[in-house]
DNA sequence: TATGAATGAGTTTTCATTCAT
DNA sequence: AATGAATGAAAACTCATTCAT
């Protein structure tokens, strides 16, 4: 992790550095990503990464592990504990959402954590980062099926899965789909954070939440009593 | 595209060229995969890859548009068109997890669109092939609605990007979690092919198609009764 | 050892590089040569090194292990096989002495083994081609032992080695020290060849033989008649 | 040479700046050594050297001219002032071997003098220092031919250089050979030092000795009267 | 048409030295 | 006097692409 020097620097310079490293791993994979880049980007001498880090890799976890997290339960705050299930799972989509559209960079590069072309060390991290997710999520699923809010037939291993990548890429895409845009560049504009602004927002988390409640499958016993 | 030259190739050269690029495609990003190892790997020369393609972009463009879709779509056969949408359905997710099992390099590669990191003219091409799945499946899914197996007021747009992810990314995320594997590696051998046999994909399959169509709510009018 | 690349090369250009790196590490230790420098005094683009040795160390290991020695060869001849073992070896010595007159920058190269602090890996390419002398010279030795011009008492483990730094260090010691000369740039002059001339050699050669074979010390007996 | 700054530190921290450098210069050769390291490893700020010295080269300079020196006289002690000249050389020779075996970093340091690769700036130092260990040791061995005990044709310059080589690298040579060590870290090892023990080196001084006095010829008289 | 050597811009990383605190 | 962060030049090495044969 990072060395003591990091911890000591000024706020200004050390967000100058989280924030460019950011913008770099965002926007382009591990491998691609360039110190020379991050140096060059935030004016700080290539030499100077080296006394705050380890070396490319430790830059890396530091932001997947400690500085992205850090920033998403900032921006969360503390888990809704409502006491009906499934509108705490709504709020906690929604706010998913409102991540995204706030921090595109930090979303794309926690998103990143999906890709399987990664290097091995990488790959390594990123599994953490997704088991860590998935545990998360499978405690509030558990305290659903407790109350009564999820079918007792359904496999709960399974459903942790398939909700993760409903509630994650999926409706990222559909986002994305929906505002014509590109993870990149593009929607960090102010301009498009007013197009998904909180109505919209809710409007798409019920959607996801009714999807994952009752499904789409048809009535068909309507049709068969018509 | 291809340049000609490519075209006129011997089949047994052509197919050398290609399978080692899918090799080394599906093992690493665009922009970590190495056209000099690919040139070693197939026993041609470096040279000669600019008498066949632009240049890198140019191969890669050529599996994902072409070679990809053309293996996927030997694969799969035609369309299987019962009359019953939901169990047409679960033989279509059955067949594209039986795909992931029998070609991981070509799923890999497949996948590898998702990836939100790519570089910029990489993600274009993502970009499209994302959307020609997308319209292949909503055509589908609108078939589902004629038939009356899904329900009136769900969104079709959104529903389609959601089962997309369900059936494409989280489904691949339940198989690999259940054998404990990665992507890579792995997963090509054949005593892990044993395991996700056809009998657990069905189940599978018929997991998810209940995910999609019921999902995962209680019975909260039993409750009421009670 | 060198890829297939660099044997096919043309030998302007194979030479162009040899030479240069010969300088270089005549020059430097390992550590402290540089590829950029070679690349630039020999004309040669930094990537076209990679194509002919796997690295700065099998650059290296080729120089020490092959070209000098070869060079070695070529220039010494065929090992004189006269009758009388202590003319043959001041022979032996002569021509060790001419070879650091013609050819100062291999010599210094050759030497550089002796370095005690050198990196690990380099280290164990040095210790080989230590073992090798020593050995060679061994063989001489006992040569020697047979036709009894060495003494019956002496430890042929002990001499070999005390031996070998006479005739190398130690004689290049004087030699240098007579010339007023460094290893270093002067001694590749034209001029300093002559002052070092077949005539001088030999009359080194001869005083290190009598010190080897007779040693230093005065005749006590003499006193003790006296 | 130091800044004043250093001759008013205290001795504590004096000491363990000397011992830190001391240790890497004895471990790595001049330019590969590392203030940064010496300044980690002796818990003294990098800034603060330069305090105390010009540069690195002024840190190294003050090693080799003042404080190896220093260390070696205390250790040696006055000169042994005996009547016999080649036990008094023995002495001698016994002494600096056993100097090897308690300081083996001081020793390797010291050695280092004698590699030809070195920097132009250190290489300066280095001749330096040989030419005064040369002139100690001339003028010990025209004590010895003023004692009759070198013979009167040996030329002592040359003798001078051929004994110093002996008694220096040809010596430390045989020894590790029997150690089967290497210069680093093994042979600072307790081990080790038992292992060459006063007697074992009083043997190898004996022989060593008896090389310089009356060399490695036979006895052709023998072969005459046969 | 096939080849494979040549290229150089780019990468990560190290380190002596400076300088503000 | 002591500190330790900042710096940038230089290192080894990679790779897509070009081009002469």
């Amino acid at each position: 992790m990072p060395k003591p020097t990091f911890e000591r620097l000024p706020p200004a310079r050390r967000d100058r550095v989280i924030d460019a490293a950011i913008a770099e791993f965002a926007e382009r994979s591990y491998a691609e990503a360039s110190l020379s880049r991050i140096a060059r980007s935030s004016k700080v001498a290539k030499g100077s990464f080296y006394q705050y880090f380890e070396d490319k890799l430790d830059l890396y976890r530091y932001l997947l592990l400690d500085e992205v997290p850090r920033r998403k339960r900032a921006f969360l705050g503390p888990p809704d504990a409502g006491d009906d299930f499934w509108s705490t799972f709504e709020t906690f989509v929604e706010r998913g959402m409102a991540f995204l559209v706030v921090h595109p960079g930090l979303a794309r590069l926690a998103a990143a954590a999906a890709d399987p072309t990664a290097l091995p060390e990488v790959r390594g991290l990123h599994l953490a980062i997704c088991e860590a997710g998935h545990a998360e999520l499978r405690a509030l699923l558990e305290r659903g099926r407790k109350a009564g809010a999820i079918a007792d037939d359904v496999d709960l291993d399974v459903a942790t899965r398939l909700v993760s990548t409903v509630i994650g890429p999926g409706l990222t895409d559909v986002v994305l789909q929906e505002l014509g845009a590109d993870l990149h560049g593009v929607l960090s504009s102010a301009s498009l954070r007013r197009k998904l602004d909180a109505r919209r927002r809710r409007r798409l988390a019920a959607d996801a939440v009714s999807f994952l409640k009752q499904g789409i499958g048809g009535k068909p016993k309507k049709r068969k009593t018509s």
